[in-house]
DNA sequence: CATTCCCGTGCGAGCGCTTCCACCCATACC
DNA sequence: GGTATGGGTGGAAGCGCTCGCACGGGAATG
């Protein structure tokens, strides 16, 4: 390809100030051994030319292109559909003005292999990335074992399964232990838990929590319902159609997430199943759509702003520095009691038992637990 | 940067099969005039080493990324809360599978000024894309003027104001007009619109067509109410109190999107008003969550996913192929009636009335107004 | 005044790929 | 046999930037 003569280079910007291409690209880069002058004049002519320099050029001289993917690999099922992704995609965004890393929102769909193949091989082989946030991966999931395989930086949001990866997450089980026993300590002790997907860690660590609670309060396990949605609002309706309308009907449902809780709350409407008198619910992660609904849910919140900025700080650390051994971040959760569970200060909004390493009354989750932004 | 030597490129591959850089290069250009002999040779190399070439080398000598931008503007406000945006993005990433374009997507937000001159610079002037998607720019949006000034390849989706610009979308005018004309076709009088912000042209546009056909059918503009929130389904909420609660409640609303509608109807049920007895609604989108509220929504379907891949293609093309003029590709919409509206055939889905320029009973819309996908 | 030091600048060699151009060697044709 | 033809290949010049290195000259030092 041949050069476009409009479009300006480094040597026409540093034609036009009299000086050399290198002293143009310290400029540009900041470098401090220019001296004043000579950067005034530079300076000016940049900004008269509206000039800016060719990212492809810089990132073949600097091997490095600034910029992350950031990865839903089940993208159209639970992004856009569960809110509490968007909160999650605003720490990242935060996290990477931080860095000085621009986001780059790379849509893959775990569902379609060849989709996920061109993904690797064009932005991470091809090196066209500097590093991958891969959020909601699923249990097994091929590309988190091609990340691990390569020497690519990559941060996972959420842990998997072996604990070997980078990640950033909560302690999921921990939080749903706590949301449950607050369920139990209100009496309730047909409880049930509305699921789910079964392949995604954070739905098994949530029931493992639930069942933490139901075992330590001498409830038997077996005798409880579990019921499985895919994080999916509507999911959530359906499943709490069928709970009520079985024939041991639950008197309390821990639900693995809000967007499902909201479902469920509907469901009951619907059938004139009261809330939370018939049915207490709590649900997990404290979406913003919650207020639109009454009672108001009584949920476990994430961090999720939180955790993006985290995971995009830990990959900027990791580009610039790698290290072999695993770099993970445990954040904590807060539990936000308000009226679905019962509570007597119902729909008054109220933050509530606040859980960690230090103010646990289970004791501290993983060792390395730590809060952070 | 001195380079890794673990990292094959072309002069590595070209040794091991035996060959120049040359011929190793039009291997992985499909270039049809290498010998079927050394092709496979070749081929049977990049294979076994997993060798994928360089982005960054690759668009420096092509002057080609062959990725193309998404922008949100008002990223938080709308895309997440509002589904719609969800398929939209699902049409732009199987346009990009048809023109063989990377989608990036881009996060930003027109509230911040300094993130887009970002944006602006680092991927447009610095050609870090080939091109860009906007969706749902805000009247007199910054980035678009500056597109439209640059030579730089883009697409709107949604029309912009003066018309000059490439776009791609529906006659968002003729379609509120359809809808609001099937509420007065049931006898309402006391109508009134939901409408969105104020400074979004598709906003006004449907704005515009709910006047058009109050006018048409010779009520008082001047006594009908309207509203304004944000798209958010909670500003649908909020809205819908106030009106249900002010002095002269309506019996009809066309709401210009399906996630203000469904507040809407949050809100009638809050307070006892009965929909559609005492309170008919019709919205804008269609989007999926539809099917979980009682009674279902009549609304305008739009062809989103047709939308988003229309912009793509037009996007490729005009990439391939600048021209001067701008290019526009107007897409049909159906009014779908369900149970809101109040027909008799309430809570069955049907698909309803097909408007367009051909089948429109209000005449054609805008003359190059054609059905694509 | 000679020597050292160091700051600021320019030179030039890459980074990894594409592509024009020249070249070579079969094959075809006179 | 000589000459045109043309498909396949290699050479080499970029694309626009960064950065190690060399160098010049002014300030500081003995």
């Amino acid at each position: 390809m041949v050069r476009d003569p409009r479009r300006l280079n480094l040597d026409d910007i540093a034609e036009m100030a009299g000086v050399s291409r290198s002293t143009v690209s310290r400029v540009l880069n900041d470098d401090p051994k220019v001296s004043d002058g000579v950067r005034v004049r530079v300076r000016q002519v940049l900004t008269e030319t509206r000039f800016h320099p060719n990212a492809a050029a810089r990132s073949l001289a600097t091997q490095r292109t600034g910029i992350i993917g950031l990865v839903f690999p089940r993208v159209f099922t639970m992004m856009f559909t569960d809110p509490w992704a968007s909160v999650l995609i605003k720490g990242c965004l935060e996290g990477g003005e931080r860095a000085d890393l621009s986001l780059v929102h790379m849509l893959v769909s775990t569902d379609d292999e060849s989709s996920i193949d061109r993904f690797f091989e064009r932005s991470v082989m091809g090196r066209h990335l500097d590093g991958v946030i891969l959020a909601s991966h699923v249990l097994g999931d091929k590309l988190v074992a091609r990340l691990q395989a390569s020497d690519f930086p990559y941060v996972l949001i959420g842990r998997d399964q072996p604990l070997a990866a980078n990640f950033v997450d909560i302690d999921n089980r921990l939080a749903a232990r706590i949301a449950t026993q607050h369920l139990i300590d209100h009496g309730y002790r047909r409880l049930c838990h509305l699921s789910g997907p079964p392949d995604l860690v954070i739905a098994l660590d949530r029931q493992a929590g639930f069942f933490d609670a139901i075992r330590s309060a001498g409830l038997d396990p077996g005798s409880l319902q579990v019921e499985c949605g895919n994080f999916e609002q509507v999911t959530g309706f359906e499943a709490a159609l069928r709970l009520f309308q079985g024939a041991n009907a639950p008197d309390a449902i821990f639900v693995a997430n809000d967007a499902m809780a909201i479902g469920a709350i509907q469901a009951a409407r619907e059938l004139g199943v009261r809330v939370p008198e018939d049915v207490a619910i709590v649900g997990f992660d404290d979406i913003d759509m919650n207020r639109m609904f009454r009672p108001h849910l009584t949920t476990v919140r994430q961090p999720s702003d939180a955790l993006g900025r985290t995971a995009v700080g830990l990959l900027s650390a990791l580009i610039a520095n790698p290290v072999p051994a695993p770099a993970q971040r445990w954040l904590s959760a807060d539990l936000i009691v308000r009226g679905s569970c019962g509570c007597s200060f119902a729909d008054s909004r109220i933050d509530g038992v606040r859980y960690g390493p230090d103010s646990s009354p289970y004791g501290s989750g993983p060792e390395h637990l730590v809060a952070q932004n």
